[in-house]
DNA sequence: TGAATAGTGTCTTTCAGACAATATGCC
DNA sequence: GGCATATTGTCTGAAAGACACTATTCA
């Protein structure tokens, strides 16, 4: 028989593993904790869910607090909850992910943190508690995700070109992909209306716009 | 400026979504609930995390609670923590499905519960808190789950035929499908093996036994 | 005219979906 | 023989994947 069989009173957390492309690189804001534990580690925004808050109010809280922005893409992964996995006892975390476009936002240290800062996820430093199971977990979402849904509407322009949206596909998944396959694709997935514009104005052929036809979250049926 | 800043000691709880076929239905099981609040409603099976306890951990004990059975496939399926889900307070509850066949256990109202039944999905009564919302969303999750991993495993008896997959197929569905397309199809997923085995001894053709090559969560690649 | 990217079509293979006749064991 | 279920193959249409050349703008 287990002794140890009383409940407890967590604390609950958000962590959001905020995605962006700078430099053709696939990128994640870490934050560079101010205070104990892991004084001095990076780590991802996150922290106490509020009196009074959903969930995900205080994942959209985090990140308009980390990015100023607010109205991304957001979904919560998956809750990690392992007994030891923070020092200071019993801490539950509820983990997000979002994905920002570069241009959208600043990298402002908040209260929290002492330090914000860009990582490429192909070479990030030593993470605090257990956020690299979070990050892998959201790295294998993400890249499933975008196949069948409006997910990267948030990584995006408002309007951009199918060799635009294309790169942020191969970024995401880390590998290329044929030109006309994937336009022939993308279009097909009826997730896209042209913009009626095109972009001008570079050395180069230029090319017809396109738009996202909602930010609603789609999510197109796969069966059998 | 809002004046609920504080954070705040929510009770964190898992709930488990347990189903199984029984009739050739789709069924889960509910217990009645023996204390306030919405004491006699009918509620998801779950409970409080105990110290020093895995969410996992605590949704597998949950389940062996109500069910007797340690060991089936068991999946988290989301968290779900508005603010005013409980009126006792803050409650913030991680939900898990399982599949279970069931003939492997015994419906026995534990401590908690003055009552335990299994209802058909098509059919449930009104029930406690937002567990609504959570069947809903474990509805949707395990008939998309089944198409491209090994989850059906723990619903179906160690050896089945090609016909009895397919029923449970069709019941999680809840709708037919073609027989020779579905053969053609289970088996190309490659997560069956034969048994060598034939199921015998009843009025008609006897059927060759299949099994699972593992019951490890296998998930098929998906791409573009 | 050269650099850079846009834009486009065909063929092959694979997979999904529609569709029906024969086989086997047991009563 | 009759009942009940098992087992099997073909055709068609859609989508995936391989593959290469021409078009346009601007420096």
């Amino acid at each position: 028989m287990k002794y140890l069989k009383e409940t407890e009173n967590p604390k609950v957390t958000v962590d959001v593993v905020i995605f962006t492309i700078e430099g053709a690189v696939l990128k994640i804001l870490l934050v560079k904790r101010g205070l104990e534990p892991f004084k001095g580690a990076w780590a991802l925004p996150g922290g106490f869910v509020k009196k009074g808050e959903n969930l995900a109010e205080a994942a959209a809280r985090e990140l308009k607090e980390e990015t100023g922005v607010y109205g991304a893409y957001l979904e919560q992964l998956y809750t990690f909850g392992a007994p030891s996995r923070d020092p200071r006892g019993r801490v539950i975390t509820v983990a997000y992910f979002a994905l920002m476009h570069r241009k959208k936002f600043k990298i402002e240290a908040s209260s929290d943190a002492s330090e914000a800062n860009l990582f490429s996820v192909s070479s990030l430093p030593k993470l605090a508690f257990d956020h690299e199971d979070i990050l892998e977990y959201a790295l294998m979402r993400i890249r499933n995700k975008i196949q069948y849904t409006n997910a990267v509407w948030s990584i995006l322009p408002e309007n951009f070109t199918l060799g635009e949206i294309q790169n942020v596909y191969e970024i995401i998944w880390g590998r290329k992909t044929d030109k006309r396959n994937f336009r022939k694709k993308i279009l097909s997935l009826g997730l896209l209306k042209p913009a009626g514009k095109m972009k001008k104005g570079f050395r180069q052929r230029p090319a017809k716009l396109y738009a996202f036809k909602t930010k609603k979250y789609v999510e197109l049926k796969r069966f059998f």
